[in-house]
DNA sequence: TGCAAATAGTTAGGTAGCTAACTATAGTGA
DNA sequence: TCACTATAGTTAGCTACCTAACTATTTGCA
């Protein structure tokens, strides 16, 4: 997703308007806020992360793992489970692999699959990323206050029941 | 951005929670819906720039060039103003140009520079696109009210001022 | 039973982002 | 003036996303 450093000041968006005519200028603005203030979280996020040689796809499969029973699941499983598709999860996997947070195996029952498990290193990595990440989530979501972030929660739901409106 | 298809569900944050103290469900559940929301509108902006053979980079930066005057800026304006890169706008340049969407010309009173020009095939696209991108974002935002509307806009400004928790 | 369809995973090739390192040019100060 | 520093842009190599095409295996039904 675009940063959008410079969000457009409404005497841009006034030009915009008139040719054409369509763009109402105060949905506008808050359509791209929504994007930027999210991808602004997300850098922060990955920022953070990154300090600890993880990024957000990577950390998200950890996670994922964790969850389940046995920290063991299918690479099908965790790429739905992450909204990605098998092949991306295929890259992230390699990744976690190599630096040997997860370890492949091949599944007894059924030898199309393989089976991901998070390894000892992996729970330590998320041992010491998780702490610092709750604490942070915690920080920043206290800014707004308790009606605020009920508010918030309740319109991002109303909006992403018509995230199809672009199809 | 991760897609997170399935946000925890309160049981496992609280496994979570379990294993890390400072972990606050309520607002690591607004935290995470913030972002999943945005990467799904993100998203369908990107399969309504698809069908007409942009996605949000390329597109953005042909509306940086129509913002100016004559329709003419440099890579590093153009890379500051969409928060990316100079390598990323470089990349993203290559693309348009090479769908002759805008061109690359000598500065005469800086030869390091490039000016990049927006094309009358630069401007048609935008022409295509804008209205009906204009259309479907105030369909969306009409959903809220105008009280929501505007509670959003200053819940989300509240959040982007504290962005720098995760450094 | 045996072959077609479905499923699991990977590979290949594309876009979009990053940092670091490089080239060319411009500016500056001893 | 001339060497140092700063700036503009590109290249190289990395991550993470995508679709399409491929291999191997399993399932299902005629």
């Amino acid at each position: 997703m675009l940063e959008l450093k410079n969000l457009p000041d409404e005497h841009i968006l006034k030009k915009f308007a008139d040719r054409y005519e369509d763009a109402d200028i105060q949905k506008v603005l808050r359509f791209l806020t929504l994007l930027h203030v999210a991808t602004d979280l997300s850098n922060g996020l990955d920022r953070y992360l990154g300090s600890h040689a993880l990024l957000q796809g990577r950390w998200w499969v950890l996670i994922l793992l964790m969850r389940e029973d046995e920290g063991i699941s299918t690479p099908s499983s965790l790429a739905e489970k992450a909204g990605v598709s098998r092949a991306t999860m295929t890259g992230l996997l390699d990744g976690l692999q190599r630096d040997k947070l997860v370890t492949r195996m091949v599944a007894p029952k059924d030898r199309r699959q393989t089976l991901i498990k998070l390894t000892g290193k992996g729970q330590a990595k998320l041992d010491e990323v998780m702490p610092d990440y709750y604490r942070r989530v915690k920080q920043l979501m206290a800014v707004l206050t308790e009606e605020e972030g009920q508010a918030l929660q309740k319109v991002l739901l109303k909006l992403s029941q018509h995230a199809e409106i672009f199809d």
